[in-house]
DNA sequence: GCTACATCCTCTAGCCACTAGAGGAGCAAG
DNA sequence: CTTGCTCCTCTAGTGGCTAGAGGATGTAGC
């Protein structure tokens, strides 16, 4: 994680500004370093910003009800599922595309001729 | 495809400004609807703006080698399988967090104590 | 103490591929 | 001739950073 990174967090209030030393740098505490490894954790799962936001005023509210965090966690999974059936979908118009491309003149040329006739492909996108 | 989108491949200069009638409007011949669907399609299935501007260039040039439109579209599909890879570890990190939440409270969901504690992840992400 | 160098500070601007909106002009149907 | 739709140009915003300018501070070795 980049220190830049670390400060444009703190600028659109994902994490509170830290205490400064003399010479105005910044010192993190214990507390920062663990909010900042749940963001970097949240954002490598692929969560949004916004979403990291909501988890993490949840995770300070120790008593309420984890439904909420569980809608997240669950509708962000179903993008992550959707995300796969469309690349999958990619894959195989491009692998097909690429296989039957007998490498010759770009004017019998498999690639040029698929992207320029989507009815070369056997399903939508 | 939104009227915006095309009005911005012109700016950019992937598709050339079509002529205009007397009121200031666009007027788009066949070969500019032709090459607007060659982009489309191409974005379609994933390609990037420079690697349609390889490929449209290509595609105007019909007696070179296709080996370039092949290459890009190759690297495209690494592209694309190494993204398949990630959204899969992903997905189970996911599903494992959703599974194992008792749906109870806060301090003991397991989707916050996952996002606060990489260490019971499976994998690296 | 001095010097070199790394790291920090703030701020602005850029990335991609659009999208939204303002404010105005043209055009077709009734 | 009005109503309503589309088109025109232009600027600014989206997400999640990243790059760079220009300056201050901290640290290691001598």
């Amino acid at each position: 994680m980049k220190v830049p990174t670390i400060r444009y967090y703190e600028n659109i209030g994902l994490l509170p500004s830290p205490s400064r030393n003399d010479g105005n740098r910044r010192l993190f505490e214990q507390a920062d370093v663990k909010r900042l490894s749940f963001i970097r954790h949240a954002r490598e799962l692929g969560f949004g910003i916004e979403e990291i936001k909501e988890l993490l005023k949840l995770s300070d509210d120790l008593d309420t009800s984890c439904a909420a965090a569980d809608r997240i966690a669950k509708s962000h999974l179903e993008q992550v599922e959707l995300r796969i059936e469309k690349l999958k979908t990619l894959r195989k118009e491009l692998n097909r595309m690429v296989e039957e491309c007998s490498h010759g003149r770009v004017s019998q040329c498999r690639v040029i001729e698929v992207l320029g006739n989507h009815s070369h492909c056997s399903g939508s996108h």
